[in-house]
DNA sequence: ACCCCTTATGAAAACGTTTACAGTCAGTCG
DNA sequence: CGACTGACTGTAAACGTTTTCATAAGGGGT
């Protein structure tokens, strides 16, 4: 029998349907023993409730949309795990859904979450289609995952790429690298530009003379891979090369390790991200960490705040800082600092 | 105005809201000119069913519910992906759900999908601790995913976890390694008991004086650290190491890297499962390819097709092959083939 | 003793669909 | 020409909850 229904439990519990939904729910007007009858019969009879009716009732679904461009990787999975956390903490679920890099079905995916969510966590990387919600979610909460800013006052969260970025190149340039190439991640992606953005604007102010080296990326190990070959090949090699993200500057490790290029003391490595094995090759990458569990939690946080409210609150928008990881893979070129504490 | 509802086309269209449902349901028995001028006025209005009244009123909630021990890493990822994917090819929604290692909280999960889902995909690789379904979900179409076998009538996926480490070492003693170690899987993990066997049985067939070498790991690349620095430190170091996941392999790699081993050269290596990164580093690893997204697509299609078919109709169980990938992490030991081929 | 208030309960009206059932209206066949 | 069929469409009854409103019973306060 796969329908016990409340009516079942109210006609056992000799009470009315009513009494039931109350005493099931914890509300306080129902006397102590009926409540206990009740609860009793309800878990004698196995009763479940039906979510597709309790949420056309009380029009909540107890369930969080988070829609992706790809289920795929590192990213996704920590994302969803600092998601997941939160929104069991709350007792509520997750509904994944991705539109599989295709912008178009973005705004699908997004319309057939209606009436199945309380609330949507988008996360859009693309540079060139913004999120098309305004027209399609008129009303539901949403809160923007690591996307482009959009005029419109929508919650967003994101990571500070640009700094972090910044902030590496200097780092790289203090332990006294000069000829910093970088590996950009995919064309049309946000925190790729920002990072690439960062990349420049620090090369620019820091060593005014110095031109950009720059190799196309696709944030997969294949392109870093591909990237650490062609810097084997080229006349002149850089000191060191920032990577856009980790799986990049592994890759490009591996190359380089294939070609006998010793890293860091022939050339320098870094990347971005700080994925868990980032600690364990040898030489440990320097790296940018970025705890996107976190950003997913925090998301999830905000995201909650937003259903709570009034639609019209506060718009939230945070940046979240990134945090350089300095391991083995980006010592120093030349031993500056034993030159100078010796002298 | 969150609710445009069925009602308001059907009044702009100047039909029943009988004849929309059945018009944007693609019913055969609606005229084509009725039909066109109510799927206009659908898409003017900017019309959205309401998912819970559907689904209230048809039982079906297109949606597939994923229950998983923890929503992390590699695995859970590529699983999802491929469930996914075949979940939207059905135009179908993915709950998914984690019981973080608690299975305790592994039936409430279920019993919260109750309702929400037409069927679940369910993983739980404890040992210890069955899957407890039997009595929770009475109707509900449910396909195991690399799970013990439960006693019940359940249908159920898995991979060759046993058969492939056999042939794992199979292979290692067939490029001339005789002290083979083993580095396991948590001990309440069932995919890294039948590896652990497929060890023990092959090394006790093959190679019927050598002991077993066993060492403890958790399927993270510290405990593939830790393994390799054992390794290092042992008085008699073994001639090649098998790891039952490939992120153990990696961390013993790059332990074994720091310590000055050469692999395959001292030490042959190879993991199991081939994740992307085994590809890249180097030496490249020898593994056992195990293609994760395929069996969430396949757990997917057989779930579809319980949840279109009888309750009682047969119970498929299948079981995946998984494939030798030989990469120059597990070298010959000593030139056999070599010196064969000169005497 | 009266009234008012609080508290516990039940009856019934939503919630927004789908779908069985019952019409209506042509055309067709005898 | 009347009954019958078939193709459309509308009415209304589910679907299983939550929640508003009404009712009843008890308990003080005056």
């Amino acid at each position: 029998m796969p329908g016990v229904t409340i009516k079942d439990v109210a006609r056992v519990a000799e009470v009315s349907v009513a009494t039931v939904s109350r005493a099931l729910n914890g509300h306080s007007n129902v006397v102590a023993e009926v409540r206990n009858r009740v609860l009793a019969v309800a878990r004698d009879l196995r009763y479940t409730p039906n979510a597709a009716a309790r949420s056309l009732s009380s029009r909540r679904t107890h369930t969080l949309g988070v829609v992706l461009p790809d289920l795929y990787g590192e990213f996704f999975s920590e994302l969803v795990r600092g998601v997941d956390q939160v929104a069991r903490m709350h007792g509520l679920h997750l509904l994944v859904s991705s539109y599989h890099g295709n912008p178009e079905e973005q705004g699908a995916a997004l319309r057939t979450m209606r009436g199945r969510v309380d609330g949507l966590l988008v996360m859009s990387p693309y540079l060139s289609t913004p999120v098309v919600l305004a027209a399609d979610l008129d009303t539901l909460p949403v809160v923007l995952v690591n996307t482009q800013a959009v005029a419109d006052g929508v919650a967003a969260i994101g990571v500070d790429n640009y700094g972090g970025s910044l902030a590496m190149v200097e780092h790289l340039v203090d332990v006294g690298h000069r000829r910093i190439a970088f590996i950009a991640g995919p064309e049309d992606n946000f925190d790729a530009h920002e990072r690439r953005r960062g990349y420049s604007d620090a090369l620019a102010r820091l060593l005014p003379g110095v031109d950009a080296w720059i190799l196309p990326g696709d944030f997969d190990e294949a392109s870093g891979h591909h990237a650490g070959k062609t810097f084997l090949a080229a006349p002149i090699r850089p000191d060191a090369v920032f990577a856009a993200n980790d799986m990049m500057a592994l890759g490009c490790m591996f190359a380089l390790a294939h070609g006998g290029v010793a890293v860091p003391d022939d050339i320098a490595l870094a990347g971005f991200d700080d994925i868990p094995l980032a600690r364990y090759v040898h030489p440990g990458l320097t790296t940018m960490r970025v705890n996107i569990a976190d950003v997913g939690g925090r998301a999830a946080r905000m995201l909650l705040s937003r259903i709570g409210s009034a639609p019209n609150t506060a718009i939230e928008s945070v940046v979240l800082a990134t945090e350089l990881i300095v391991r083995e893979s980006s010592a120093a070129r030349t031993p500056h600092r034993h030159r100078a504490d010796s002298s």
